[in-house]
Order: C-alpha cells, then sequence, then structure tokens
DNA sequence: CCATTGTGAGTGAACGTTCACATTAGTAAG
DNA sequence: CTTACTAATGTGAACGTTCACTCACAATGG
C-alpha cells in the first residue's frame, strides 16, 4: 500500500505554514490540499476534520515542547541555572521551528481553552518551576501566578517583537539578558548578580 | 430623523463582546445584528463590510490609547517615573474596559500588519520612551527594541494571565511590582533601588 | 417632502464534508 | 510467474449549509 504517513507529513508542513502566514479560518481544505499536492477528499482519511487537524496539531506540539523543557531542567541543579536553561532551550526551539513557534502562538488564544488541564503544558512547567523556587528559597516574590506571567512576558515578547520585524532574530543571542531580567523580575530586592 | 450614533454604540458594545468570547471569524453578520437588536442590512448602513468595522474598531482604540499614553507620559519628569505612570495607566485601562483591552491583544495579530505606519501606536509610545531613557543616560541597555519588548512583556502577559485565569483581577495591584520589574529588565546592572 | 436610517428576504459564492470510484501494494492461491 | 483478492490510500465532483452582502421598500423626523 501506498505510505500514509508521508502524505500526512505533507499536510503538517503545508498546514503550518498556510495557518501561519494566513490565519487559521482563513485557510480553506481547497488551500490546504493544494499546497500539500493532494485531493481534499485525502485529508479527510488523516483527520477527521479541519477542527481536528488544528487540535492536533496544536496540542502534539504543545505537550511535547512541555515534555522537553520539563525533562531538561530536571537533572540541572539549582534555581537560577535551570531558569537560563529554560529560557536557553525555548529560545533555541524558536530559532529552529520559527514557524511551529509561531503557530503555537497564533492559535494558542483559541485553542488553549480546549487543553488546559492536566495535560503536559509549558506555562505549567514555568508555573512549577517558579513555585520550586519560591520553596527553596531561592525566588523572593511570593506570587508564583504573577512570577510565571512575567518571566513567560520576557520570553514571549521578545519573540513577538521578531515575527513583527520590531527585532533581529536569532533570539538566542538575547538568552543572557533575558535569563538575567528573569531573576531579577522574581528576586526584586535582590543586587544583580547574587 | 433616527439618531444612527446610537445605533452605532450598540454595533459597537456588541461587536466587542462577541467577537472577544466567540472570536472574531466564528462571529457572524447575523450574531452581530441579533445582538445589537438591529436588522443585517443597518450594520452596512454605517459599515462598508464586516472587515471594515473590525478594522475600525481595532484602529480608532489602539490609536486613542496610544494618544492617551503619549499624553499622560509629556509632562512627567524623569525617565523612572513615567515609565511607572505608563505602567500604571496601561493596568488602569485594561481593568476600567477588560473587554476592550482583551478585544486588542486579541485581534492585534491579525489586524496589526495593516497598521503598523506612521499611526499612532502603543508600541511606538513605549519603543520612543526606552530611546530617550537611552540618550538620557537614564537606561543602561543598549538595544531599544529589546527593552521595549521585555516591558511589553512584563506589562501584557499579566494582562494575559487574567484573562485565563491564572492570576485574579484587578491588574493594578501589580502596578509597582512591574514598574520595578521593568525599570531593573532595562538596567540589568544597577542595585534595586538606584 | 426628502434625506437619513432601518428592514429582512434574497443572492451568489465559498466553505467543510461526503461518497462512489480509482489506484496502489502486499498476500496468497493457481 | 501470473492472477486474484483485499485493505489502505487517493480522488474530485457533488452536496447542503452558512456566509457576507444587496436591494427594494418602509419608517422616521426635521
Amino acid at each position: 500500500m501506498r505510505d500514509g504517513r508521508a502524505t500526512k507529513l505533507r499536510i503538517h508542513d503545508a498546514a503550518l505554514t498556510l495557518f501561519v502566514t494566513k490565519g487559521v479560518t482563513e485557510t480553506s481544505v481547497r488551500d490546504l490540499a493544494q499546497a500539500a499536492g493532494i485531493a481534499e477528499g485525502t485529508l479527510y482519511r488523516h483527520y477527521a476534520s479541519k477542527d481536528d487537524l488544528v487540535a492536533d496539531l496544536f496540542a502534539s506540539n504543545y505537550a511535547a515542547f512541555a515534555r522537553r523543557l520539563a525533562e531538561l531542567g530536571r537533572p540541572i541543579v539549582g534555581f537560577r541555572a535551570r531558569l537560563a536553561a529554560l529560557v536557553a532551550e525555548l529560545f533555541r526551539f524558536h530559532d529552529d521551528n520559527p514557524t511551529l513557534f509561531r503557530f503555537l502562538l497564533l492559535v494558542q488564544h483559541q485553542a488553549l481553552p480546549r487543553v488546559h488541564d492536566g495535560e503536559d503544558n509549558p506555562v505549567s512547567v514555568l508555573h512549577s518551576l517558579v513555585e520550586q523556587g519560591i520553596r527553596d528559597g531561592e525566588v523572593t516574590l511570593t506570587d508564583a501566578a504573577l512570577g510565571t506571567a512575567m518571566i513567560l512576558g520576557l520570553m514571549l515578547q521578545p519573540a513577538t517583537a521578531i515575527v513583527y520585524g520590531r527585532l533581529d532574530a536569532p533570539l538566542s543571542r538575547f538568552t543572557d539578558t533575558i535569563a538575567n531580567a528573569c531573576w531579577r523580575a522574581l528576586n526584586p530586592t535582590e543586587a544583580p548578580h547574587g
């Protein structure tokens, strides 16, 4: 039989590119089929619906990235080193897969409300890290949710700036600056290089 | 004649609510007409198209907020005080108009590429502030674009966290913490209360 | 009397999805 | 080696629905 997995990959690639450049709703199944070089019906051999394609594309990559972050931080000792490693990993992910990164950033607002609970989640990983830091006395800020939001903003907004051409890639060159800013945001009263 | 302005306001309110709760593309003209208590055709007495409604709703509010930010900062002396005032104003805007704020946050990704140039723009206001700070020697970070992205992230991500229920409103209670984190992000080598 | 504003059935286009049929490739019998 | 069968995969015209938008007409009020 013919290799369906290769077709599925072609759909993946075409969908990511189109969703990012045109938007999800503005991309029709006809567009997808043409870009992937397949017939419209073929898409339904691999996905139950267009929504299913979007959800699968988001959920699988989102969860995979969360696991990647979680496992990367595990062996590293000390809050600050772990934080720096997380920032570095997120920025590397952006630089290696800009389209995928942008897709996750773009559709989170419509896809997140349906994921959220229990599943592997990059935001949860960050939140756990901050909570751990507070418990260990390595973070002086007491509100873990606020701390998570701040470091998330410090990481994601520069990525967004690159998307809009307000900042030049690669994102990795800001790793140290951002990691430092994150640490300082979480430790409001600490001296620069505690 | 009947008062068309009242109808236009009804459309505004209905559109904001629906766009935020359902999404722009998922909101049909029928939905808008029903929520505003008007006929479908009436909408076209006030807007050339649905896209025109979205664009107008975004551009006018986005520009108005940019002007509000710019004028507020003008009389205040000193970079740090000006930065704090901007943070406070943005957070107050969020708390006073959560739906409008969320609308601007939501549709910026599709609406921004068409605005961008020349027009009043909150991001440009922030960028100018940072540039001014660098010129005056009150900001040690040399990359204005990076600095703008960082403080933007420090402000917007907590707002996003509130939208997703990861953080409790009002946003204003974080004004001091965030303003301080912004200043520290822009001055990586400075002591806590320089 | 007329310009403005409101109405809602009607229109064509575009959409996601389906389905009857074609093609492929692995397996097995002749 | 050939033939027959089968399950997986690919196809695209056709379908019903929904959409943004139009237009002939009605209502309003200065």
